[in-house]
This record gives C-alpha cells, structure tokens and sequence, in this order.
DNA sequence: CTAAAATTGATAATGATTATCATTAATGGC
DNA sequence: GCCATTAATGATAATCATTATCAATTTTAG
C-alpha cells in the first residue's frame, strides 16, 4: 500500500484530510511492518502535531482501518495497528513469549483449510493466527 | 478430559477443592464444548454456591487454566474458557460474524508451518487460529 | 487446640476503549 | 468573502473486563 493507493482510497471515501488525521497517517506510513498501539501512535503524532488527543487518535484508526487502509489486531491485551498491504501475502504473526517481540509468517497455508470450510456451508470473511514462542533471539540466551 | 483426569490433576498440584471451586468445575464439566466467559460461570454458579463472588470465579478459572485443566482463550474482547480436551486434536474456532456463534474446527493443518518454524529457530509454544465467517445458518437467512 | 497458611468476597484500582458534548474548523450555496 | 450546516476535535467522563488489596474466614499441620 503506497502513498498514491492510499491517497486514491482516501477519495474514494471522500475523507477530510485534517492536519491530525494526516499525522496519524505519517506515522503509520513511517511504521511499516510494525505493529503500534494507539498510545504509541498518539507520542509520536505529537511531534507533527502537539496538540492532538488520544480520542482522535482512536477515531482516526477505525476509521483508517474501516476502509482498509490499516489492519486492527488484537495482541494479547490490546489492539494494534499496521499499514494493510494487500499485495503481500495474508500474513500471520509469532509473538515471542519470552521477549514480546512479533515476527510474521509468510507462508499461507490456511486456503485449502478455508476451502473445505466454505464446502460445509460457511463463508469465510477473515482469519487470525497467532503462534506462541520463543524468538530465535530468546533461544540463545535460553542455552 | 474426563472426571477422573481432573481429579487426578488437582492432586498433582494439591489444589484444595473447596466448595466455590468444586461450583466452579462443576459449571465446566457441565458444558463441555461451550465456551464461557467469567461472568456466566458466575451466574450459574451460583445457583450450586449462592455467596460465590467473580473474584474467586477469576481466580478459579485461571488456576484451572495454569494447571491445563481449563483452556483460556481471547474472543473478540473477552476471555472465554473450556475444558481442555488434550485427546482431542488441537482445535480452531469458527465465529459467526453474523450472530456470534462458535463452531469448532477439527482438523490441524498447522503442524507441518510450525515444523517450518522450529527449523527456523523458533521454539512454538502455543497458537490460536480464529475464522471469521457467516456460519451455515445466517447463510441460509441471507439467501 | 493453636499458629501459620490459604482462601474468600467486597471493593477499589487499573487500563484500554468508547461515549459525550461543547468548541472549533471546514464546506457549499450564495 | 459570508453565513448556515455539517463534520471533526479534545477534554473528560463512562464503561467494562480484569486484577489487586485486604480484612475476615477457613483449613491445615503440628
């Protein structure tokens, strides 16, 4: 998802691109890959623009979210959010039980799975698979 | 897992089986298969222990989980807890993002990615899957 | 039976998220 | 540009699940 993709959804929805709601996009462009709470989002907006708050923060995520500019994941105790890239693979993540750390896996093994599912009369709108581990990092220090 | 495993579980950790705590893993046993939250194992517990308070619930209910008695699992915004059934396949969950209910997933295609991962370094401790998805029956209301 | 340890329940605290609402900013028609 | 309407914002209160606290009660071991 570039600049320009996002900029064409931003139309689409006919968003008003306010200076807050700009920040927050900033940040998330400048994050790529990674995952931020909204609190996290919320400190380094501040530095574009000091005055923004924590509610617009929230509104502003859902709403990126709603129109898929930005995946909302749940990570143990609270949401997260990521910069949505389509084009990739469907990714899933390895959250390091001793560090914290968070890994994505690219490997997508879930389409035969949900195709078999979709036979039994379901209809698949979306998946989330978390692994449970020790990071490679955390295996050092464990030997 | 039946009434004799977890009999013979408390003893292994010598978990005193007062009479909150025996409500409590009543209220599981008798819901095999369901997945419910602190709230509703309060409700019914009460009817076997008037006076239980949500504190033991909780308190119950994780002690249960640490002891791999109880499963422990995050849906939507709540915990949620059953029993654990380790001879039966790990299994996944199936939420209708229409009227909420659960169905399970039996089959495991996540062996051969988590084998993937360990030679990648990691050491897979856990995982959770979770399918979002219209089930059979909001199907049929929506044709 | 008694002292130490564990359990309980009421309730306060926490922390993330959402709702409220008055104020401010942006828009469209003129 | 100038209003009137509508949307967005920020401070703060509300919510809700979960956890922590702590005095009172119960259980256990000796």
């Amino acid at each position: 998802m570039g600049y320009s993709d996002v900029n064409e959804k931003l139309k689409q929805h006919n968003y008003r691109l306010t200076n807050q709601r700009e920040a927050v996009l900033e940040v998330m462009l400048g994050n790529r890959g990674r995952h931020l709470s909204a609190e996290e989002v919320l400190q380094e907006a501040r530095s574009k623009h000091p005055l923004i708050g924590i509610a617009t923060v929230y509104r502003t995520l859902d709403k990126l979210a709603s129109m898929d500019i930005l995946t909302k994941i749940m990570f143990g105790d609270k949401f997260r959010y990521e910069i949505c890239d389509k084009n990739r693979h469907q990714h899933h993540h390895i959250i390091c039980v001793s560090c914290g750390a968070i890994t994505e896996v690219e490997e997508d093994l879930l389409n035969r799975l949900e195709a078999n599912l979709e036979q039994k009369g379901f209809q698949i709108v979306d998946h989330d698979l978390k692994f449970y581990a020790y990071c490679p990092v955390c295996m050092k220090q464990k030997a």
